[in-house]
DNA sequence: TCTGGATCAGTTGTATACAACTGCCGAACT
DNA sequence: AGTTCGGCAGTTGTATACAACTGATCCAGA
């Protein structure tokens, strides 16, 4: 009897404390943990199916994510976000990653990975060239789009900013894809996407050309088309419904 | 009996999670866990005194802080750092800080903040006017640094922000702070403090004249005075057992 | 009626027992 | 002699029992 019977192996051979974590993590970006309101372990115990040890772990690292908030008396809470937190996540993710691409152009990058990127670039062009967006195309979009922002991060090379960047990206309105989504029910979301795909393009020449400060100009340009995203779908319940964790967002 | 009898509370008055954090920090920083080797969590818990669960909770919480890493076949081990990887966490923590002083600036900070640290920065000068630097001066200087440091990142008024930069300063050695007390055993001690003291002039100058592209490119050109610090302190043993964690840094 | 205090349910914090796993050493077989 | 398999020690991962604490409710007394 060597093939042992795994029926949950699928669900089941990530440990419990993967298992918790991403369960807690997905209850609180879907909104089902109000902001503000304890998070009862028992609770959540009963609700994940793991026991309590796994769930504080989880908890632990949440709180490190930024999603949650300990409570002085013990215990934590859903973390609620302003739309001005939401801007400044933005513009720090923008700034860190402005640094990733200066770093970059006055290093100087690897041949091999310049190429690997143009070609992803490529791609994104045809995917733009087609004209027709529907959901899936968008989705393909949101991969190549978040594949070239992660090559951006390595051609840095720098261990302690990937980390910093990790960080500002672990809260999904600040990542590069937070908005992609929304942007795919507005009007004006083929026009957006020119704009992205031009800003992708002068970064990667910028780094080829070693200016440095041109990289980190752009990036940094580049975040903020995101808060632009926002703004616009902060007025829109329905690109709002496609943004995670959009339930942490307290209106004012 | 209303008044137990609490020998113990000045160190045990914390919870055994905060107790085994701080030992374990402590016990890294110290160099007393070689980077690289698995910590084994039976010989913390006999070392610091208290249980497996807070000895855990520790380890979760300095993975987060960078001073471990998670290894694939379960535990942790004490990071190495790269010379390279300490100048970019200088580098990183300075962008960041650079951030905070333009959002400062653009944004406008209130004027009993500006004025408070207007007083911390002439005490400052009270004290290199003084000539003489002695450690329990320098270790005053530290102080009143650190505390520049920390108003700056008040008056971006930043969440987001905040979070980001102490998770950047959670390496001591690419805080503030970490290499001024090296700095004091340097020949030109004096000379790098009136150095780094007009830069706090500046900073402070461009954000109450509304100056954020100035503001952000001194505090730049400020973290980068620390790494001209680390630079010297590399090459003189003295300075670097000043240096807190300096045991972590792994020479070329 | 209002205030004070004490009890109590329910919570989190801690310790520990147990299970599962990893890497290693040795022995046996080829 | 080399290789492979099996068992073992020691480790981490998980569950759970227990202790300490928090907040609230209820009752008693002014």
């Amino acid at each position: 009897m060597t093939a042992r019977v795994v029926p949950l192996c699928d669900r089941a051979s990530k440990s419990q404390a993967v298992k918790a974590l991403l369960a807690l993590r997905g209850l609180i970006l879907a909104g089902d943990l109000r902001p503000g309101e304890r998070i009862s372990e028992l609770s959540i115990v009963e609700r994940i199916g793991v026991s309590r040890t796994p769930v504080r772990h989880a908890l632990v690292r949440l709180e490190e994510e930024g999603f949650l908030e300990a409570i002085p008396s013990g215990g934590f809470a859903v973390k609620a976000f302003s739309e001005d937190d939401v801007f400044d996540a933005i513009e720090t993710r923008g700034v860190l990653e402005g640094l990733a691409a200066r770093l970059a152009a006055e290093r100087g990058a690897p041949e091999p990975k310049l190429r690997c990127i143009q070609d992803h670039l490529d791609d994104i062009d045809r995917l733009i060239a087609r004209a027709e967006i529907t959901p899936t195309s968008f989705e393909h979009y949101v991969r190549l789009n978040a594949s070239f922002h992660s090559d951006l991060i390595d051609l840095a090379g720098s261990r302690q900013l990937l980390r910093q960047i990790e960080r500002a990206v672990a809260l999904p309105f600040a990542s590069p894809s937070g908005f992609v989504m929304a942007q795919s029910v507005m009007p004006d979301a083929a026009r957006l996407m020119i704009i992205a795909q031009d800003q992708h393009r002068c970064i990667l020449e910028a780094i080829v050309n070693r200016q440095g400060e041109r990289a980190e100009a752009v990036v940094r340009e580049h975040a903020r088309l995101a808060a632009r995203n926002l703004k616009a779908a902060l007025n829109s319940s329905t690109s709002m419904q496609l943004i995670p964790g959009a339930a942490l967002i307290a209106r004012r």
